[in-house]
DNA sequence: CTGTTAATTAGCGGATGTGTTAAATAAACC
DNA sequence: GGTTTATTTAACACATCCGCTAATTAACAG
């Protein structure tokens, strides 16, 4: 189980209840009780979503009293938007897609002449 | 069954040997076993990864004979980054009040004489 | 001490993910 | 037709994920 920061983030993004939660916080902190109202879900299904989450480092859990309150912690976003960066050039610059296709194409297939 | 098409693309992208398949092809097409070359793997695992690429619209498989020339489709990736959007202002702000803490920080701790 | 509230843990069942090897399909080569 | 090459599918094993209910821990309130 050699599991590297990236791909526990992404998984903890590929469900939509946690990125509900997510969306939640980016509001402000709240309890496990708060954020489990919105959802029809036993209260553990979302102690288990929030452990989850908490495991990638997207959200960290204080002490107050009984209250665990959380709060969003953006670290692990940052770290997906830098993998991001090298494909948004992708789909924000298409004429440069569009060169870069033609560039890797032309020398691997040398046009015979005729 | 019901996932949504950004849980299905986070999923894709939270495995690093599927993470490592995109970042070859945006380099330019590649074979199936182009792709698997640099994999410890199997080709069947090659093959599965490549079709949760594909059922995540990430990669799109051609026909040539019998290669099947796969190519990256950033669409879904631009989802991704859309869905980022408001949590990137989020954590920019974050360094925002990081650097103003930095800021005010400073002048409120002079060196003591000696 | 007793009861209430907040949250987690335990245990279950079912679905899904990931890897393997062996077999099947499909198209090219001779 | 028969062989090679590229790729997929089948069948199996094992682990993890995800939901539930029931039980447990922790802290407050009277």
């Amino acid at each position: 189980m050699i599991e590297d920061q990236l791909s526990v983030t992404f998984a903890a993004l590929a469900d939509p209840t946690r990125r509900a939660i997510l969306a939640r916080l980016a509001q402000g902190d709240a309890t496990v009780n708060e954020l489990a109202a919105p959802h029809a879900m036993s209260l553990p299904a979302i102690s288990r979503h929030l452990k989850v989450l908490e495991r990638a480092g997207l959200v960290v859990k204080g002490r107050d009293a009984q209250w665990r309150p959380c709060r969003l912690e953006p670290a692990p976003l940052r770290e997906v938007d830098d993998w991001m960066a090298p494909y948004r050039t992708f789909f924000t610059e298409r004429l440069d897609r569009l060169a870069e296709h033609l560039k890797t194409m032309l020398p691997t297939e040398p046009e015979e002449q005729r």
